[in-house]
DNA sequence: TAATCATGCTAAAACGTTTTAGCATTTTTG
DNA sequence: CAAAAATGCTAAAACGTTTTAGCATGATTA
């Protein structure tokens, strides 16, 4: 019943060597002139057993886990969720698995997964960066790991990744708003300096600057709870009542955002415009529809795969690997959240 | 800069023999009469040199990989995502990595996943699983490897699982909604014969003859898209008119038949009322809020990993292996898409 | 005082692969 | 026809652990 084959079991059956075997097996029978009779013995035989080789021992010997770590923000966020999803057939059909985990943006559980993910010497790192592992990040590209980062990136490393042109989808989200005769809009942004927020609020900052408006910006610290979340926008909507419209720049801000709104009594579209950053179905089914900015999940997913499939192949090449740098256009869904303030 | 330290590195430095370092290494120290005075010194030469382990000597040896399998129908799908984050820790801390795949609830699908599992003699597993796979489960079960399912289990099988009483939650459900005036009471599902989905259909069907209404049910085909099964539910709808309530076993189904809804120009709760299976934000943030019936994620989550990791130790151990076998209860969040009928 | 036991450690096998170097043959070459 | 080259295969090392069996040495027992 238990599959007890070895690769020593079926040489011996075949009266071969393990060697012959091993060689047919890895497709470098022809190169190392076996001959195609004991080719086809070989594969036959194997195919009839039903032989599967152990992944420990081949591991050991050529120190290839055949494993990508997937390292989310938080695998329970449905932006996260969706590119897990999306990348994970790639994976697979490649050999590859995938194992996950989230770093909850916390730079020390992040330093501390990363270091057990090394110690099972994975493959392949994607990565939603957490301010403060830069060290650490660096010592995989040193060390030849592929790593690709998505969402945000580092700015002083060379490491591939995959991001949304923040900036600009951001400024046209605002143009937008102001083309729909809003003029005191509102920014509720994570207190961050990592290039995803930072591009998205040079975005805003850039159209209140073109129109010679005024900014009002919410930075709303990391690790707040929901209701922190939904309280500290209450207070910064009371605090402004002139505000006709926010831009939240990320969804679970918009999400508490909504809530917000919802408590202040205040109506979408009328009293106040709306427009979040991230596509979800909440923004969908929302009364009325949410205006977002919506990410290219599946580009974003298949160029994750795509570059590092190809730096995992390219390492067992000659040379540097060297992961793609990609900037990818979001896309402004403009739905009634956004159609313009009550006369 | 690379961690290139063997086990034999230390015992040459320690000039002891690399037999003594493992034993001190894996605690079996004492019950092999190494002194006090070696233990120290081998465990403070290692925090110093920072020595790792390799994984893959390690699991060749003792064939464990220390990591567990997440096979959910669809990662995306928020309960699927809500569950994954929720046991990522509890498996972490024991020192455990969790690789996850979507099934697609396709039977071939998951058997090809399994059997690359296996390959890689993966430690244990948490599966939702799919009609047709009984014969692998019953192999990894067979074979004294853990297996936990969830949301829906095998009758004949003596796997350990999690589910919820479907039934009573949903006959409950069906209870509340005749409570508040309806009649006419539909029911969405999938066209399923798995435990969950029948689970349901009974709570409804033995509602419907306590109080001697007529069923309306609508079994939806699995691998139908989001406009199929949209589809599908207006037409249910059409041919239905008295319909006056729906039931939906499924959030996605949920959300489907909340467009068809409004497709229909039909409003919640006057002219229709709606209760969904499964939370999400989209039923707490539509209008009017969605009444579900909620699942305890948190409880879900923590039986199935504690009951996955007792099972990995009592492996060690000597005697049967036996996955809990655990029905928890749903709660009926009531909202206002139950209210009652317009008069 | 010889036999037994406890103490503290280690040699070596085993886990199952991949890969390097090389050994007989046979074939080709000059 | 001898030397060189090609052919077809294999022995053995290596990957880095864990664990079994056992070896000295010194202490205890009879």
């Amino acid at each position: 019943m238990k599959n007890k084959q070895t690769i020593r079991d079926i040489a011996d059956k075949l009266q071969l060597s393990i060697t012959t075997v091993s060689l047919v097996l890895n497709g470098k029978a022809r190169e190392n002139r076996i001959s195609q009779e004991v080719i086809d013995r070989v594969l036959k035989f194997v195919k009839e057993v039903d032989y599967r080789p152990n992944h420990f021992a081949r591991s050991l010997r050529n120190g290839k886990s055949k494993i990508i770590a997937f390292m989310a923000e938080d695998i329970s966020n449905p932006f996260f969720s969706g590119i897990a999803r999306l990348i994970e057939d790639g994976a697979n059909n490649s050999g590859y698995k995938i194992v996950y985990c989230s770093t909850e943006n916390n730079a020390e559980k992040t330093r501390e997964l990363i270091r057990t993910f090394r110690d099972r010497r994975v493959d392949a790192y994607i990565i939603t960066p957490t301010e403060g592992i830069e060290k650490e990040v660096e010592g995989l590209v040193n060390n030849g790991i592929p790593v690709m980062l998505f969402d945000r990136y580092f700015t002083g490393l060379s490491t591939g990744y995959v991001v949304i042109d923040n900036e600009d989808s951001t400024y046209n989200a605002i143009q937008h708003l102001v083309g729909q005769g809003y003029q005191r809009i509102g920014f509720v942004t994570l207190d961050s300096r990592q290039t995803q927020m930072s591009g998205r609020y040079s975005g805003y900052a850039r159209a209140m600057e073109v129109h010679d408006l005024p900014e009002y910006v919410l930075r709303i610290p990391y690790g707040c709870s929901e209701q922190q979340i939904e309280h500290a926008i209450v207070g910064f909507l009371s605090e402004n009542e002139d505000i006709d419209s926010l831009f939240f720049s990320s969804n679970y801000l918009g999400v508490s955002g909504l809530k917000a709104i919802r408590q202040k009594g205040l109506s979408i579209p009328g009293d106040i415009g709306v427009v979040a950053f991230d596509d979800s179905e909440v923004f969908r089914m929302y009364t009325p529809a949410i205006t977002t900015v919506t990410q290219p999940m599946e580009e974003i997913s298949t160029c994750l795969v795509d570059s590092i499939l190809e730096q995992l192949v390219q390492k067992d090449g000659p040379g540097e690997i060297r992961g793609k740098e990609i900037e990818l256009s979001a896309r402004l869904v403009v739905r009634g959240s956004s159609a313009g303030k009550q006369k």
